[in-house]
DNA sequence: TTTAGCACTCAGTAGCATAGAGTGCTAACA
DNA sequence: TGTTAGCACTCTATGCTACTGAGTGCTAAA
């Protein structure tokens, strides 16, 4: 795993060179670019050296030097110097998030907008999961002689509603007392403490309106233990279109249709693997997805006071700026986190 | 206008094939595939004189030929017969739409991906607008010292909320006594009808809560003024990759970019230009965007209780299945009417 | 009015030579 | 022992040419 001095230097110019060119890197561009001291025909040894080691290939013969996924990585954990956003770029990112916004879908998405912004990546974002939040109100509404909404709301801020049908004959009275009821046992407990016990204590109670209150019921087991919502927001994915990478349209297809299989990029940013200072980074094949090819993913958690809540991630070409996306992605997870406790909480504005 | 009835024919087989094969249609295959009892050489003094017309075009000398913007309209406008969906296609359609949903956003995105599945174009969806709908119900939670979320129900089934701050020291009382009095004010009325002179009354009522009043109101306002959501579904632009015209990466790139712009896709589906028959067909340069080209769209309106609530639509490019395409929204505009009533109104299941 | 025949046009492709980038190896050098 | 200059070698990319084939437009005959 040690490695020579310069020969880091000179796999960290090849990754340098070809994450901004795209073009394999040959000994000479080096020599001259990167100024090592040394003349192309040292530097070429080395190469040969690092292509044994498995840390570059050759496309083919003529051609230059290209990281392997190998290389990417040693350059990730090892050579990469953080490469802070500009000032401008914080000001913006600050800025969004300072403004008023209404609800927790518009966070995310004015996120994710920037993200892939910033970046010229894409971006997806994990909103805030509820499974373990606690349950904060229920109310029923008569929409119709045989029609109910029942909405329910976390403490957390999120919201779940659904029309369901109820027994004709239910007055909006009938509902005030059920929604009362349901309330005052149920209000601020978690789903693991909703037991058998209490949920008998409730129908023994409402005895009268069994059917309805199975259907609250319902929608508050699936509010509180929908654990990953499966939903994601997902932006910036043609940004990757620009990429030298994706001019092949079979790779773009392969790339979109993975992309549209949303369930399986939420677990993939639900699972922090190799975690570096709150930072993921997958390269390549260590997506276990067997069908994106030469992407990676960085990946990072945000949190409400503390806690995890979701995650955010941007995906790009292996050949990608680990050393800006890493800065930006973290950046971001502050201000998200920020963001989210100050509309959920009401601090500040 | 007027058109010789062996022309037409020979219009409708070069539209009908280029449609099919996305390959310049010549004179020896349609004498050979359509059999129109001629030999090739009439068959191109026709294709001559349509051309003349302005109906067909010649990408080069020694290609067929291919319709025009003015070919593609005559044969929508007089030639096109629908076709109808397959019995697969039709029960496909209605057991999705017979499964229970949860919710309106629900039902919306069923709809946009059999409409992509089922056309292999892009789909796009308008969920309902609530503009004119009226006031159902508001509710007042409160979350935290000095937070509150605000809940307004519509009568159609669609729900908006926001958390607000609100001054320390209001109770959960306060608030019941809030949402009591808005509710009783407000219920069933639209926005035209809450004029100043009524929220005068209220105001008066609650004048100790103003400026908690004040943030409802404008969460009120908003939901109720908010005439285009400028929220839209879109689906299956991926598809739109395995037309051959989307070949080339350029014109993919314009396309996308064009479709992350869902503010004018927006105003394109609630304007319904030359409609007939319900279903509105756009193509070429009468999609009124400078920078989509090449593409058609068909849209149409769908209905809550005979009412026009909102719009559907497939975009695909210029040589698009119209016969097809057609018959699948309108069909598509039926059912969704129905789940959305059914939903919303609760009848049936 | 229709058709057969024919010359003409032009995109696409295959073949071929050339240029250029980059390598690996060897021998000389510090 | 490590570094470097020189050189032969490999392989891609590019440009050129010739050829093929699809399809047309025109003319003259049926």
């Amino acid at each position: 795993m040690k490695m020579d001095d310069r020969k880091q230097k000179v796999l960290m110019a090849i990754v340098q060179d070809f994450i901004a060119t795209a073009e394999p890197v040959g000994s000479r561009t080096i020599a001259k670019k990167y100024k090592l001291g040394v003349s192309p025909a040292t530097i070429r040894n080395e190469m040969a050296d690092l292509e044994e080691q498995g840390y570059i290939e050759q496309p083919h013969t003529s051609a230059g030097r290209i990281p392997s996924q190998q290389g990417y990585r040693y350059y990730v954990d090892y050579l990469m110097k953080r490469k802070e956003l500009s000032v401008e770029e914080e000001a913006l990112i600050s800025n969004q998030f300072e403004k008023k916004v209404k609800d927790v879908g518009q966070v995310i998405q004015k996120a994710g907008l920037l993200l892939s912004q910033i970046t010229q990546y894409a971006s997806m974002i994990m909103p805030p999961q509820i499974g373990t939040n606690s349950f904060k109100h229920i109310q029923l509404i008569s929409m119709h002689p045989s029609r109910a909404m029942v909405i329910v709301v976390m403490d957390n801020g999120m919201l779940h509603h659904r029309v369901i049908e109820v027994p004709e004959g239910i007055t909006s009275n009938d509902m005030e007392t059920i929604s009362g009821v349901l309330n005052a046992k149920l209000q601020g407990l978690t789903m693991e403490s909703i037991k058998m016990t209490l949920m008998k204590e409730i129908y023994l109670e409402l005895a009268m309106h069994k059917h309805i209150l199975d259907l609250a019921m319902e929608l508050i087991q699936d509010s509180l233990l929908l654990k990953t919502e499966d939903k994601i927001y997902l932006g910036g994915v043609f940004n990757m279109l620009n990429q030298p990478e994706f001019h092949n349209i079979e790779k773009v297809k392969t790339l979109l249709s993975i992309i549209e299989q949303e369930k399986m990029l939420c677990e993939l940013l639900a699972d922090r693997g190799r975690e570096v200072g709150g930072v993921t980074v997958r390269i390549g094949d260590e997506i276990k997805s067997h069908k994106i090819k030469e992407c990676s993913m960085i990946t990072a958690p945000y949190s409400i006071c503390g806690k995890r809540v979701g995650s955010i991630g941007v995906l790009g070409p292996t050949r990608m700026e680990y050393a800006k996306v890493v800065s930006v992605v973290e950046f971001m997870t502050k201000n998200l986190s920020r963001a989210m406790e100050r509309m959920i909480l009401g601090m500040g504005k």
